[in-house]
DNA sequence: TATGAATGAGGGTTCATTCAT
DNA sequence: AATGAATGAACCCTCATTCAT
């Protein structure tokens, strides 16, 4: 319906717009996933028309796909090579205890990736073949994590045990309204999990 | 004069069709969640009409809880006694074992759970209570099933662990198209979470 | 929706039920109109499924007109020859008078004539024709009510603005709650109104 | 180059095209009322979409309220002070006269105030606060207009009765097909009913 | 007498998208 | 950069009705 013609329509710079756009993006697809989120509610989120945010991203399909770009854009700035593992360094458990740190700070993230990660089991949804390649590239990374601790055939599925038990303590943790810490329940996991380790 | 031997019946009792409609509800919900699916689907692929599912599930929220009622009451009639533990009697790891052995054999139950767990964090989603109060359930299950290979103090933690576990793996199980042996790294896991308890 | 084996359905005598049904639609008509109603919640108040009140009723518009029917049928039934007129008798102002008496201790009826009086201008309108002809009837019987009172080519004006001060207080009456006396202000006006005929 | 003369602009612009829609649905509603009108219905007749409509009206109990403000809006404009009586002048029964004759000229406008006033009775009718306030209104303006002729504590009684009157007389002058004269009716009615102030 | 299955039509509303401005 | 008009498709749901039981 046509409103009041509102506050003056303050303009945004391009950039600027689009960070304000995602960042209710990622709210909102992080409570309902992709399926339940609307165009219109991030508009209104943004103080804009529906048309002013498609002005920005395209399409419903696209806003999703910059929004997990940008996600990963942010966390390479934010903490660089957290989730790489290009050069020859040799990342650790303690690689992996900063990445639950990091977590534990940013529930809203977690959320976004709990819900998308979950959803994009369906072979047709956007961020499907996103989520494929991102597992297989998480399970090297944390594959190579462990390598000291267990013997080579045992990477494979340590890193997997610890995959899921990340993905798994997070989403109790959202679900349990953070109602306990997270890191402290993954150290003792992992000292379950990798004991010679711990020292 | 009797009557032709009933042509391919169209008309069918409340409770086959009941069990139709459902079975097509879990599937597609298992697919795509509750804000993915519609009604229209699962109309479609019961021969129905929309107005005919809704007259015997009354609301699309009411069809998801009573798509989980029956789901539960499906369980406990196949396994009795697997999620349940009423009597004195003392569940071991055994019977977690003999849970993800069950839903190895289920990959669309699994979808299903995985999906509407995750979905269900939103506050408002509709089985938000349901999966709420289930984890409750579940945890504290866990927690007697390792209480006697852990101290008292360690089995909330440890059943954390677990449900993680167990969840996470689940669900590289179906993203992976199913292609590890999931009993077989559940093994693998509990192995290394209690090695007491291997023998 | 299939709903539980509810209480022993008790089965009514046709009549009973019939009376059961017309009793519940006048109350929902009443309150918002022919449009406004629906059959299902006729058979709601009834105890019954709206097929069950189909069997008795036949047509949603049947069950307009068997509405409007009965409550001719009860009202001649209970103050008898008040609407009518057939005879040499000379009904007088006494005659109005018990009428707005009548209809003061039955706001439900009232609300009912009200409603689908105005609702049935529209010429589609399936009580279209009964209120047309009925009001033609009235208008006469008034003008034989105040022969009387006032000479014969004032007759016709006089009975229509009786007809219109009776509906319009009326309509106040029930607007306001029933907050002032309507006979009181029936007297009022008729007072005003045919001044020599008080006495 | 200039542009071709404007073909048959099938884009309106908002004002234009909400009085269009309005209008018709000011027509409609005066016919079926609330609940016998249908979106849809005003959109045929826009040459519109239901969700073009709805574009510009935003909801069906919108679309009402707003056709309601509306009307006084044109009719404040119309006639100027015809239902308001802000300062201190005296309005006197040439005030009611002039409203009867204003009427008389817009029957569709009748029709819609008759049914809505009608169905309003019912609580729960979007219009039932609007038409509750709009009688007291104009049962005070009516006393007032009647404050010269009466004594005081006859001028609520009368106001009512003129009131009464005035719908009454419009709704058969509506069913009769408008076959009488309404003003010349009002006038015999009034001249009864306050006969001093005829002269 | 009454129900239960099923439908077809229509209800209002939401949504993503296009296009001209 | 952003809006506003408009659409087409989909959504869930309600309704009156039919038919077999």
């Amino acid at each position: 319906m046509p409103s009041e013609p509102t506050a003056p329509q303050q303009r945004m710079r391009s950039a600027e717009r689009r960070r304000q756009i995602l960042d209710a993006a990622i709210e909102i697809v992080g409570r309902r996933g992709y399926y339940g989120f609307s165009v219109q509610e991030v508009a209104a989120r943004c103080g804009l028309t529906v048309a002013g945010v498609l002005h920005h991203v395209g399409t419903k399909d696209q806003l999703l796909l910059a929004l997990l770009d940008e996600r990963d854009r942010r966390d390479a700035e934010a903490v660089p090579g957290l989730l790489a593992s290009e050069e020859g360094e040799r990342p650790g458990l303690a690689r992996l205890r900063a990445l639950v740190a990091r977590n534990s700070t940013q529930p809203e993230l977690v959320r976004l990736y709990s819900m998308l990660r979950t959803e994009s089991l369906y072979e047709e949804h956007p961020a499907h073949g996103y989520f494929l390649a991102r597992e297989r590239r998480v399970l090297a990374l944390f594959a190579r994590c462990v390598a000291g601790e267990v013997g080579e055939e045992e990477a494979g599925p340590v890193a997997r045990q610890l995959l899921a038990l990340m993905g798994g303590l997070e989403e109790q943790w959202l679900r349990s309204g953070r109602s306990f810490d997270l890191v402290e329940q993954w150290d003792l996991a992992v000292a379950r999990l990798l004991p010679a380790a711990g020292r």
